[in-house]
DNA sequence: GAAGGCGGTCTTTTT
DNA sequence: GACCGCCTTC
């Protein structure tokens, strides 16, 4: 494939400058990956550089997927050895290599959110910090913001000076730090401020990895902290080949350390770099380009760039104002269902997208009563879920894996009595004696201080572990894990606490999701190590798109947030909430810190620039906030958008919609829609009551070929009748002799 | 000492 | 409306 085939002269020019830094300035939609792509391209094939010494950085998992399959494409498999990888994996790739430098063990593991609150809980207790005083958000985003500013404790501590609650954030930081290095992990954003660490304090580390990256491209760089910034500039200081492609107009990640002046300042930092202006628009209409280029045009902080396309002027932006959240929710079901009925599109082409995630709740509603087939794209992410975290905490403890986070985490789960108070106590215990909180469960000789009773319930627990340890030896990690659920009863554990037969199926789904997970890196991996998948899937984001990969339906609306719409694109574009408090948001309002309005701006600009076709924007005239009903006055945004591109109704159609959602018809098909609570449901109170049946015998015999679903055909070994369930052993083609329960393998005979 | 219920608090966005 | 900590009960 010709490299420049398909590329406009600005594009041309951003790829055929290989040397020296250069900035590509990437309005929405100019066919920014398409040129990163031919460039990498471009360097490996007509300048010879080999893809060893390319190095291509990142924020998200996703992003860094797809520009690895299109590089791939392009070069034909010839770009095997190029780096391809989000900023913290690259991190964690060379910490890995040096971790031993910064007294790091080599199998260090990655704290995320819920270990991070989980140890800056303990540090709390430990300093007797009132959480009061102290919110432990707050101060857990303090920290962050400190690391993406590489400030040490001690650099906070001596900048807090004079600042008596400062002061005190600082000493929570120095203890924190502590815990982390004693539970041998790193947080997200220790590994980034580690490797600048790790660059700056050792010389030949950095020229070996100055050697190694000898060019170096960087996507959506207006997002990068100042970590970030540091590391990219060490790295790229001895042959100064950086590329940075981004959008000053789109970032939008303040709140997480994205400075902004990152990219703004890029030529003064840079000197000589070359700048690249791609203004061609090939995503969206006239029209929709025209209300974008006016809303950013308010901000003053930015590089002036016009976007333009060569497309028509096409439909005008249409506006609704609305009563309620209801009536905008469902003028928005109305909406795309007479699209789809006169089937000018089809679910899959709308998006909504909103400003915060509280507002998607009126949405769905209105959409389940409207029968239109949605997805909400959240922000919770499967490693992050309470079923996945319990369920890798007990994996990890079985094998051997002593962290007392996790240890907390799994003792009293499902529920054994051993409450706080004992907790306390054993981790006393155990700090004193120098031993992990597991080990001090089993200890026999030393005199814990607690009574006969509990002592037992802690014993049995170690025992528990103990147990399934040496039962599941050489079993794949998903038969441990089903050891795990039968030991612990787990599945009847989840029922008991689900609030409903959804929230339940739900998390059973993420239980089957995490053993295919598991089965696949045993498959793909030489020496599978259950300490080394966690740290891969760590740092890997939404696992959980439910209709992207085996899914059936994919032809849904999407709901997500204006922030995580970013980078994509779809025909039809609601843009929601369009309210003076809600976007801008109140706090960007009652800051008076033209920045944050700015950054609101941005927002907009980044929410007007996803839809290709058509945009709407709604609002309503009153919301709910805090319990009370709030009035609102149109977005000023609104207001930026000149109005002959507008199509405005300025009262509601059928101002009856808020009555009519209120009406006792429509209250009671309302209600059918909403989750019921579990009083109302017997079927699953019957469920509960009868809790999770047992193994059944299997339908195949020892020498009865079966298939797996990860591992291919097999030959049944034996089978053996265990205290739950049946365990098969079973010699597989491709990965050999397994060890596996019978009522979860779902072997199939053939 | 553990578990469950009650009342007070706070709402942006997250790799 | 959801989450968390505190308080009461067992």
């Amino acid at each position: 494939m010709d490299i420049f085939s398909e590329l406009n002269e600005a594009q041309k020019s951003a790829v055929l400058h290989t040397e020296g830094p250069v900035l590509i300035l990437a309005g929405a939609g100019s066919g920014k990956t398409r040129t990163i792509v031919s460039r990498m391209a471009y360097l490996m094939k007509e300048k010879g550089v080999v893809p060893w010494h390319i190095l291509a950085v990142t924020f998200t998992n996703k992003a860094a997927k797809e520009m690895k399959e299109r590089i791939g494409e392009l070069m034909e498999g010839n770009a095997d050895g190029i780096w391809v990888s989000t900023f913290h994996s690259a991190c964690l790739r060379i910490l890995f290599r040096h971790a031993g430098l910064l007294g790091y063990p080599d199998n260090f593991e990655i704290a995320d959110a819920a270990d991070q609150k989980a140890l800056l809980k303990e540090v709390y207790k430990d300093m007797s910090v009132d959480p009061k005083r102290y919110p432990e958000k707050m101060t857990a985003r303090e920290i962050s913001r400190a690391k993406d500013e590489l400030m040490s404790p001690e650099n906070f501590a001596e900048a807090s000076k004079g600042d008596f609650s400062l002061e005190m954030v600082a000493e929570i930081y120095r203890a924190y730090q502590a815990s982390l290095k004693r539970n041998a992990s790193m947080d997200f954003d220790d590994l980034i401020m580690n490797t600048v660490r790790l660059f700056q304090e050792y010389p030949d580390v950095l020229d070996h990895w100055q050697e190694r990256f000898q060019y170096i491209l960087v996507d959506e760089y207006q997002d990068t902290n100042t970590a970030q910034f540091t590391l990219l500039k060490l790295l790229a200081s001895k042959y100064k080949n950086l590329c940075v492609v981004g959008d000053d107009d789109q970032s939008i990640y303040r709140f997480r350390g994205a400075n902004i002046y990152n990219i703004l300042d890029f030529e003064k930092y840079y000197p000589g770099a070359k700048v690249v202006r791609l203004e061609e628009n090939y995503r969206s209409t006239g029209n929709i380009l025209s209300a974008a280029n006016a809303v950013i045009s308010k901000n003053r902080l930015r590089k002036t760039k016009t976007l333009w396309t060569s497309k028509a002027a096409g439909d005008r932006i249409s506006f609704r104002q609305l009563d309620s959240p209801m009536g905008e929710a469902s003028f928005i079901a109305d909406d795309i269902k007479s699209k789809v009925s006169c089937k000018e599109a089809e679910y899959g082409d709308f998006a909504v997208l909103v400003r915060t995630n509280i507002q998607t709740k009126e949405i769905e509603d209105a959409f389940r009563i409207n029968h239109i087939s949605y997805d909400v794209v959240k922000g919770l992410r499967f490693w992050d879920t309470k079923v996945i975290k319990d369920l890798t905490s007990y994996l990890l403890t079985v094998a051997g894996s002593a962290n007392d986070v996790r240890t907390v985490r799994i003792i009293n789960l499902p529920r054994r009595g051993i409450g706080p108070s004992t907790v306390e106590k054993l981790l006393h215990f155990a700090r004193e004696y120098g031993i992990s909180l597991l080990e001090a469960c089993g200890d026999k000789g030393r005199p814990i201080p607690i009574s006969s009773n509990t002592r037992s319930k802690v014993r049995s627990f170690y025992d528990l572990i103990v147990k399934i340890r040496k039962e599941t030896e050489g079993f794949p990690f998903s038969s441990i894990l089903e050891k795990i659920i039968d030991e612990t009863d787990y599945m009847n554990y989840l029922l008991q606490e689900a609030e409903s037969k959804e929230k339940y199926e739900e998390m059973r789904q993420y239980i089957d999701k995490l053993k295919e997970t598991l089965d696949s890196y045993e498959a793909e991996t030489d020496n599978p190590d259950i300490v080394d998948f966690m740290r891969q899937n760590g740092l890997e984001g939404n696992a959980l798109d439910k209709n992207s990969e085996d899914g059936t339906e994919k032809n849904r609306v999407l709901i997500m947030t204006m922030h995580n719409a970013k980078g994509l694109e779809f025909p039809y574009v609601y843009m929601a909430g369009a309210e003076e408090g809600l976007f801008p948001g109140y706090s960007a309002i009652s800051m008076e810190d033209p920045m944050e309005m700015e950054e609101e701006r941005r927002l907009c600009y980044v929410a007007i620039t996803r839809a290709k076709k058509k945009l709407t924007i709604s609002c309503a005239r009153q919301r709910m906030v805090r319990g009370e009903l709030k009035y609102a006055s149109t977005s000023r945004f609104m207001k930026e958008i000149p109005a002959n591109l507008l199509d405005t109704i300025e009262r509601p159609q059928r101002a009856t919609r808020y009555e009519r959602k209120l009406s006792p018809e429509r209250e009671s098909a309302h209600e059918a829609f909403i989750e019921k609570p579990l009083a109302f449901s017997k079927e699953f109170q019957q469920l509960k009551k009868g809790g999770q049946i047992g193994g059944r015998k299997p339908d195949y015999e020892e020498g009865d070929s079966v298939q797996h679903f990860k591992f291919g055909q097999g030959k049944v070994l034996s089978i053996k009748a265990g205290e739950r369930d049946y365990e098969v052993t079973v010699d597989f083609e491709t990965v050999g002799v397994r060890k596996m329960f019978a009522g979860f393998a779902k072997l199939k005979k053939i």
